[in-house]
DNA sequence: ACCTGAACACCGTTCAAGT
DNA sequence: ACCTGAACACCGTTCAAGT
């Protein structure tokens, strides 16, 4: 049932939950994911709150459906055609989780929060794998090195978008406040590299440079069939 | 002002701000982080909801104290004796976060979600730093790699107790449902290694050693001073 | 200085009732 | 089949009032 509604949608017929689903994310991306009540949602659906259960069978199915919605565009982004490097592949779809990411900012602290396997997730996961099978690394690794990307990718854009980065920027203020530098010797070593600001898009890049070769080490590892 | 509650705090005064932390984390670990509201707090805690608010100024301020909780624990676990192995204090840091990860699992989530920069974090962080300089690897070098470290091992945790890597054991169920075989393809490849249970203690290890090849990797880059 | 009671403007969800 | 209104049991937070 739900299966044939997505499968609709995907098709180009617009269903009343997706309608449901574009106004959450319009509400999301304008006053952030707090702002996502059923009451709200409803009222910008032209409907009551009660009215949207038939279609999202709770708050978090609604949730669910959100990140569904956002996955669906990931692998169209990335748009790789067969045939292109593996190299090129991961760094596209990286960049286009990333870029996701931005215009969305509510969407990756949610993705670590709920074990959403819509099918659209799952085809994003497959032209993970593919390229990581181009790789030369062994299929058996080909799972386990696909987690490692994708959790480092969402790390990233969370972390960047939650805030947990913007302490690098404030360790001077901690440093010179309530900690005494000789409980933080590390920190005062590094004390030139700290108070420069960071271009997260170019230790992005960076990050992924270094994934590569890890990547390609690990096919070093043991000779392709 | 709060600054003096937190060292105070460390040096074994129970302030009311900790009895109040420390309700809120036993019903977060007993019922999970929906069920820690300002009024099951207080209630725990012996006291109406409104009396919260000269010690913990928000439900934001709340969330952001206990995770400065829990990262005055993470150092301590990890209790590196000085001149020890660079290798194994990250080792040791990384298990020590993912313990703490299972042992509070609401935790992984929250720590993606809020800029949380507590002088217990940051002394977390100077260990990170030490060891990464014990590597050899450049100094301008060590805060972009710490983030791409801690930013795996939180997601690694994060994705565990979401259920993000869940979704694994389900792929075979989406594979045989929704989605023809040839959609996916690459999942077609791997079908026998994504039919094996995981083990995630040994993934993590895995993922740690090629993540220490990567640091080597880095350092071999530029020969050390 | 510290706490309380009542109140305000919200939540997600159920259920009987309408058409 | 699809939607509504009223209701239930909650939220975070403010504020005047108590001691």
């Amino acid at each position: 049932m739900r299966n044939r509604t997505e499968e609709g949608s995907r098709r180009g017929e617009t269903s009343r939950r997706d309608e449901i689903l574009d106004a959450a994310m319009a509400i999301a991306d304008e006053r952030g994911l707090d702002a996502v009540s059923m009451r709200a949602v409803a009222e910008r659906a032209g409907v009551t709150a009660m009215a949207l259960y038939p279609h999202v069978r709770s708050k978090a199915a609604l949730l669910d459906g959100m990140l569904g919605r956002l996955f669906a565009q990931l692998p169209l982004q990335a748009a790789a055609p067969a045939g292109q490097d593996w190299r090129q592949q991961l760094r596209d779809l990286a960049h286009a989780a990333r870029r996701l990411a931005h215009r969305h900012p509510w969407a990756a602290g949610l993705v670590f929060s709920r074990a959403s396997i819509t099918p659209d997730a799952v085809r994003a996961v497959d032209q993970f794998y593919a390229a990581l099978l181009d790789s030369g690394v062994p299929a058996a690794e080909v799972p386990r090195l696909e987690r490692l990307l994708s959790t480092f990718v969402l790390g990233y854009a969370a972390s960047e978008k939650g805030g947990r980065f913007g302490a690098a920027d404030i360790n001077r203020r901690i440093r010179g406040g309530t900690l005494p530098a000789t409980e933080l010797p590390a920190h005062a070593l590094l004390a030139r590299w700290l108070e420069e600001p960071v271009d997260w898009d170019a230790e992005f890049d960076a990050d992924l440079d270094d994934l590569r070769r890890l990547i390609e080490g690990v096919a070093a590892r043991q000779p392709p069939a």
